[in-house]
RNA sequence: GCGAAAGUGGCGGAAUUGGCAGACGCACCAGACUUAGGAUCUGGCGGGUAAAACCGUGGGGGUUCGAGUCCCCCCUUUCGCACCA
């Protein structure tokens, strides 16, 4: 109790003031209001400058017209780095744009009976509005919408050198309709084989005329591109590797015994394992194999069977249930000859097999395939064994079986009963015999992809116009260059169902043929929407170029993208197709770079009660609602605390209110100790104080103050553990509040508490933007925040005087010594068993050994 | 079925290379200040015990002076792929 007497009893940091404290509102809207008016504030030098660059993007958003927690979270780590790599020193890129076409603008206008581009624009102001409030440090100046002709002219100019290059072409193929939708669906807005906006609904496929771009073209090219990516997650690599599927193996012809129909008197079959040919007892088709029908002939029941089979599949997959669908299969009475003995299999239809995927017909080899297996046991089909684990006649190893287990798929074997090729292993087998079949004209070494060709037309209204003409005379047509954009035209009726709405559109479709100058017909599908974000990226480097898409020059400054960020849904389409198109332009001489990004990040996402915010679940938070009870600084720090960025984040309101709080303790001892720190020269480290002057407990404060900033600078570009930054803040505060009855009783020096004071707003600059500018000015300090230095670490200054051991005696902790830092390892271990608690532990036991981990910990091992 | 990631207090999460498990925050408890407190400040807070001992990182084994961390087996959850020949 004596010595409250040197202390007020009422110490200013626990009165509540009614001027301190924090109201994140006054201070959001008065620094809101001076970032709107400069913009140059957050804006990029220009291309040319001779600062080192640092492009951070983030997935640009569609414009709904609400900003959520998922966007808040993404845009506040794109934002945190870009704020930090400025105070790197960097001259940061970090601009924001909307991929504006799309079917919800479509769908809200036959609702709402408002135009699409207005609906759209909109919402792209709603959220503009709700960022800016958020505080993100866009570059406007560079601002991309994909809806407007300034943006889309390019997609169809992009569309014109693909054709050019062979790249785009047209064909038939099969497309999701949703016939509640009255319209093609992406394929990711096919969920379970149901429509999206109609769960009910089962998506059927149409087969329509369609346009392709080759990415397949590039398959090789993204695959191994993977391997270079060593700062994309593995997880999005993988998914891209297991997209692109490549396989490799032969393609291996087989004659058809008997007549021969319209398609040819062969059948191709696609396998990875040529080596288990001699055990191959039958053809499988695919159901809409073109030789079914020519090798059915005039059958009527095995047409019929076959029809069946078709229906049942199509059934399956409008429920959805194509993986569980049981294997069928029909004889089709006909033979095929296996070219490497001569043999004649029976040719089968079965609906495991796939016609998109290598020939649509494979060679049947029960022994030694899971399906064929599964088949051939089914409908007492031949297995024959052909592979087996060791030479015939050595016994079977340990605990092996005497015969191997069906069906035996291992590729590390030896090969029997297979003519001359018998005694080889697998892999030399596949080689000899794969050359053989090409010896003999009947077969090659092939590699085949999964991946398909993107289909990007779509009977939609509210996207690019494809930038194509059909002329009786001259066929398909392409608008030559000059005459683009191709404008989407307004006031276009897309309550009429069915079909392409710009099919319904005389002035559009009716066009002159650029060739002949007759009369031909204008493409009335436009492009998916795909296209847009797959080069929008390079557009901000150059947003006002008008007679290209961008100015290479500035690509070559800012290429890679140093850091890109966004959600793990976009690891196969958008960053497949932005790879593919990087790819094309640089073969056209655009770009220099091989890939857009060198590193990519993808945030968890956020969750509420354990489930995805939805609004079917309605447990939806609104950033809105977090922004005017907390204010948009708690917001997005809390959205940095809560958990690591890589880790889905559970919101939870109450936490919100923690980092409102710790935000506030900052606010208040800084508004209470500002005065006394002014007019000091912290500006430029301690001053003339040199370590020795402190106090104990300043001294205490200036070391923690240069941990922290190690800690801070450690976790955020070594880990991007944005969590444990703040953290560290908040234990640094937590400690200034310890030592304010020391500062306010005038104990520290002003020197120290200015370069404290400064150096926290600082730290807190990536987190809390606009706290950390009220609280600069407050500071008396001028100029843009984001144009300070980030504060160093002195490694001398945070040096500790002393250490503390812990002592274990057989690995459990028994006591502690303190000692000076950089201690000798011996002066430890005598200092640790002179202890008396170790002392009288050990007391009658032998000491084994004692081990002195220097730094961490003193381990004496007795028995 | 295959592949990947994860499993730590009442909750979100820390522990970066094997070295004091539970930093920081929430919730809770106590105290201070108060006309008042859903403000603020101070302290406590894994289980267990009077206090120790002891037990604790999904479960079981192992390596090590020492394991949340490394190895083997198993369980659970999430995500991705799913007849790809």
């Amino acid at each position: 109790m004596a010595e409250t007497k040197d202390i007020p009893a009422n110490p200013p940091h626990r009165q509540a003031h009614t001027d301190d404290r924090y109201d994140p509102h006054r201070i959001e809207e008065k620094w809101h209001a001076r970032w709107q008016a400069d913009p140059s504030l957050f804006a990029a030098d220009p291309a040319d400058s001779k600062r080192k660059k640092y492009y951070v993007l983030e997935m640009l958003p569609y414009p709904s017209g609400v900003l959520h927690m998922g966007h808040v979270r993404n845009y506040a780590i794109g934002d945190a780095l870009a704020r930090y790599m400025w105070m790197q020193g960097y001259n940061v890129l970090h601009p924001m744009g909307w991929d504006s076409f799309g079917l919800p603008a479509e769908n809200a206008a036959i609702k709402n009976k408002v135009p699409p581009r207005q609906w759209t624009l909109q919402n792209i102001a709603a959220m503009k509005k709700q960022m800016n409030r958020m505080g993100f440090s866009y570059d406007w100046s560079r601002e991309v919408t994909t809806c407007l002709p300034e943006y889309y002219r390019w997609n169809q100019w992009f569309f014109l050198k693909l054709y050019e290059k062979g790249l785009a072409y047209r064909k038939n193929s099969k497309v999701n309709w949703c016939p509640e939708c009255a319209t093609v669906l992406a394929n990711e807005q096919v969920v379970g084989g149901n429509c999206w906006r109609h769960e009910d609904t089962p998506v059927v496929q149409r087969e329509l005329e369609q346009w392709f771009l080759r990415t397949t073209a590039y398959a090789e090219e993204l695959l191994h591109g993977l391997d270079r990516l060593e700062g994309w997650p593995e997880k999005v690599k993988t998914m891209q590797r297991n997209w692109i599927g490549r396989s490799e193996g032969a393609l291996v012809e087989f004659k058809i015994d008997g007549r021969v129909g319209s398609v040819g008197n062969k059948v191709a079959v696609f396998t990875t394992r040529i080596d288990t040919i001699y055990g191959a007892t039958s053809i499988q088709l695919a159901p809409e194999h073109p030789l079914v029908s020519d090798l059915i002939g005039n059958d009527p029941s095995l047409h019929a069977k076959v029809e069946e089979m078709l229906a049942e599949q199509n059934k399956a997959k409008e429920r959805g249930e194509v993986e569980s669908m049981e294997k069928h299969g029909v004889f089709l009475e006909r033979y095929a000859i296996n070219p490497f003995n001569g043999e004649k299999i029976p040719i089968w239809v079965a609906n495991y097999i796939l016609m998109d995927y290598g020939t649509g017909a494979i060679m049947s080899v029960p022994a030694h395939d899971e399906r064929d297996y599964e088949f051939a046991q089914k409908y007492g089909l031949d297995i024959r064994v052909v592979i087996l684990p060791r030479r015939i006649g050595e016994p079977p190893a340990e605990g092996e079986p005497e015969k191997p287990v069906l069906p035996y798929t291992p590729k590390d074997s030896l090969l029997i009963n297979s003519g001359e090729f018998s005694e080889l292993s697998n892999q030399e087998a596949i080689q000899k015999m794969t050359a053989y079949a090409e010896q003999h004209g009947f077969g090659k070494a092939t590699v085949t992809y999964r991946l398909k060709d993107w289909g990007i037309s779509r009977q939609r209204y509210w996207g690019t116009p494809i930038p194509m003409v059909y002329c009786e005379k001259d066929g398909v047509v392409p608008v030559p260059e000059d005459r683009l954009p191709v404008l989407l035209p307004d006031n276009v009726d897309i309550t009429l169902q069915g079909g392409s709405p710009l099919a319904r559109v005389p002035e559009f479709v009716n066009a002159k043929c650029p060739k002949c100058g007759g009369a031909a017909r204008r493409e009335t599908d436009t492009m998916d929407t795909f296209v847009d974000s797959s080069w929008y990226f390079y557009r901000y480097t150059s947003p006002q170029s008008s007679g290209k898409p961008f100015e290479t020059a500035n690509i070559d400054y800012w290429f890679p993208i140093d850091q890109y960020i966004g959600g793990v849904e976009h690891a196969i389409l958008h960053l497949i197709y932005s790879r593919f198109w990087t790819k094309f332009m640089r073969d056209l001489g655009l770009v220099h770079n091989d890939e857009p990004a060198t590193r990519l990040f993808t945030q968890g996402m956020v969750i509420k009660d354990g489930a995805k915010m939805s609004k079917n679940k309605g447990n939806v938070v609104s950033p809105d609602d977090m922004v005017a009870r907390f204010g948009a600084d708690s917001t997005r720090c809390y959205a940095l605390f809560a958990a690591p960025p890589d880790r889905d984040l559970d919101w939870q309101e109450a936490g919100v209110e923690g980092v409102h709080r710790f935000l506030s303790r900052v606010y208040r001892f800084i508004v209470r100790n500002a005065g006394a720190a002014n007019g000091a020269s912290g500006r430029n480290g301690s001053g003339a104080v040199t370590a020795e002057q402190l106090s104990p407990k300043a001294r205490q404060i200036q070391r923690r103050l240069h941990q922290t900033i190690k800690r801070v600078t450690d976790d955020f570009q070594g880990r991007w553990h944005f969590n444990t930054c703040v953290a560290a803040i908040m234990e640094f505060v937590n400690e200034l509040y310890g030592a304010e009855e020391e500062i306010s009783a005038g104990k520290f020096p002003p020197q120290l508490l200015a370069e404290v004071q400064r150096k926290v707003v600082l730290l807190l600059e990536p987190f809390a933007p606009y706290l950390a500018s009220e609280l600069w000015e407050m500071l008396c300090e001028k100029g843009n925040l984001l144009r300070q230095r980030w504060p160093e670490y002195d490694a001398a200054l945070a040096k500790e005087d002393e250490i503390e051991y812990p002592v274990q005696i057989n690995g459990k902790l028994r006591s502690r010594i303190t000692v000076p830092v950089d201690s000798p390892e011996d002066l430890v271990r005598e200092r640790a068993l002179a202890e008396e608690k170790v002392k009288a532990t050990v007391e009658g036991k032998q000491i084994v050994k004692v081990i002195v981990v220097p730094g961490k910990l003193v381990n004496v091992v007795v028995r």
